[in-house]
DNA sequence: CTGACTTACGGTTGGCGTAAGCATT
DNA sequence: AATGCTTACGCCAACCGTAAGTCAG
């Protein structure tokens, strides 16, 4: 049995179990892990890959076994050259984030701003995607850390933590009725085609639980999965904005901003982690950065807690950070 | 990085960081190893090993972080097989356990005959030792199964799970003063000069313990690990025999066995498994064979159970079977 | 007929064993 | 002086890439 092997059964599982496409991305030849993948079930002595003629079609049970735990064991070989890499020069590195837009355009720059001062050498990489795609980004190892809002908790192979709580504000042009009333209702809002996030995208799902508490069925205008578009269309006249609070700064002087934490459900940015990774140092400082509260300690007992039940043990007194 | 690299840092480690005896017991070359090490130093560029000219004299702390590592990814490999020939043929495969003199000669060989009547291709290693050895063999993956009284349940990657509970009883030649007292006290052995078990075997602790609490010091004549050593003294007159209950059988006719379980604390008698292994299914029937309420269910819950409170809860309201 | 895996084959890499060299205890 | 690691060298296995073959959709 080779490291190798269990790679190449690896990547083939997740690549459709498309060997040619899995060599491309491996930068190496198609019959190599044919052959490899050949070799490896002759040890064995079973199947991973079920075949029709000459196709693979669905991974055999015990191929799933093989292939979990072959997952489990590269994931061990990583963190083996993380801890040699940390032990060789704990400056030196790389980081990769995967995040949603809201995050990486109101959030990260001033956290990673810090982070790059103090590690000048550490390699960062920035990923953006949906939250499922940033969940499994991490899970399959492709992203260190993932930031998101929503759905993010549901996933096995992550560990979540709580970073910091937000609410909304409501986005209007200067000339728009709404821009000059006292307080905002969910009524009054209720009023106007509204333009916001889509679905599972940062704290989409809060914002239709307050309406529908009150029985009220907003007219969705238009949604974007990012604010920096939806402040376009609001520009546009097409609807009123709802979009984090975080994400309504000082140079878009041209709307109005209306604060609506009073009308919404606040949301909670989480980070997520690979169950079973190895954490380098300057990812512990990058998330204490991020959300202070989240210490080594805290960090460490959140990985090795064993049930979401234990893990959300470890933050249920805890008052999160307003954005 | 190579599986073989990593077997051999981790076999290294584990020969007193002697290459030249670790290659002797990997029937290969000793030069092999050395390169294939600084190979992996090389490519991790951390020192494993720390050495002086050259001679290996201690593990770096980046080297230990490495090796217990390494020694992770070996057992999800030895898992990967196991998986494998689990699916292959479940009748299949091998069995090792570690335990004691008293478990071997006296509960054992009914469990192991009908284990080998239900599964005649399993080979079965029985291998016997003191019980620190015996947890180290499963710790070290060179046993599957740990099965002791003393001292197993304190080691971290071992995952023990009471079996059954045993006590104590005398046994006197014919003729000897108390063979025929009716109720056998602490002060009347006191007495007598007594043979039993060394310290650390077959729940020998217990015994002091019971002296001790009622401020006796018994005069311990003779200490063996081995019940049948201890008989055959107390037959040639050395003293009185303290032995586990199950050690007393009817083929001992020319002693006599006194009931002493009024007089100890009961001992229990625990298995062990290594932490993260892949139980093949013969494993689990044997386990219940020798332990009626270690079911699968049960085993499997202790296998993933994180710490040691979570799995003494499991374990909390269970009346043991005495033997 | 195209996409995709298998088989065949040759080159190069690299792991392993033997033998000699040298440092430590 | 003996034990034990390193260096040097040669052999053989095995991995990899190219090219041709074959099967499924």
């Amino acid at each position: 049995m080779k490291l190798q092997q269990l790679r190449y059964i690896w990547e083939v599982a997740h690549h459709d179990l498309n060997v040619s496409a899995t060599a491309q991305s491996l930068f190496t030849s198609q019959p190599g892990i044919s052959k490899q993948i050949r070799l490896l079930e002759d040890e064995l002595g079973v199947e991973i890959f079920a075949r029709s003629g000459k196709h693979l079609t669905r991974i055999t049970p015990a191929g799933q076994a093989v292939i979990d735990l072959a997952g489990q064991v590269l994931q061990k070989v990583e963190n083996i050259k993380r801890v040699s890499q940390e032990f060789n020069d704990e400056r030196r590195g790389s980081l990769t984030l995967a995040t949603t837009h809201t995050q990486a355009r109101y959030i990260l720059p001033s956290v990673i701003q810090q982070f790059m001062q103090r590690y000048p050498d550490v390699t960062l990489n920035l990923k953006q995607g949906t939250p499922p795609q940033i969940a499994q980004m991490v899970v399959d190892g492709d992203a260190d850390i993932a930031i998101a809002t929503e759905s993010i908790a549901s996933y096995n192979d992550l560990v979540t933590m709580p970073c910091y709580s937000w609410n909304r504000c409501v986005l209007v042009p200067k000339d728009h009725p709404l821009a000059s009333v006292s307080t905002l209702t969910l009524e009054a809002l209720a009023d106007y085609p509204i333009v916001t996030y889509v679905a599972g995208f940062t704290g989409r799902s809060k914002l239709d639980e307050a309406f529908d508490i009150e029985g009220l069925t907003p007219r969705i205008a238009f949604t974007a999965a990012d604010s920096d578009v939806i402040k376009t269309y609001v520009r546009l006249g097409v609807g009123v904005g709802i979009v984090a609070h975080m994400a309504a700064d000082e140079r878009d002087d041209d709307l109005v901003a209306i604060e609506a934490s009073h009308l919404f459900a606040p949301s909670v940015t989480r980070l997520g982690l690979r169950r079973g990774t190895f954490m380098r140092g300057y990812m512990y400082h990058f998330i204490e950065k991020l959300a202070p509260h989240l210490d080594r300690d805290k960090i460490d007992e959140a990985l090795t807690a064993s049930n979401r039940g234990a893990l959300e043990q470890l933050f249920a007194d805890l008052v999160l950070p307003a954005r």
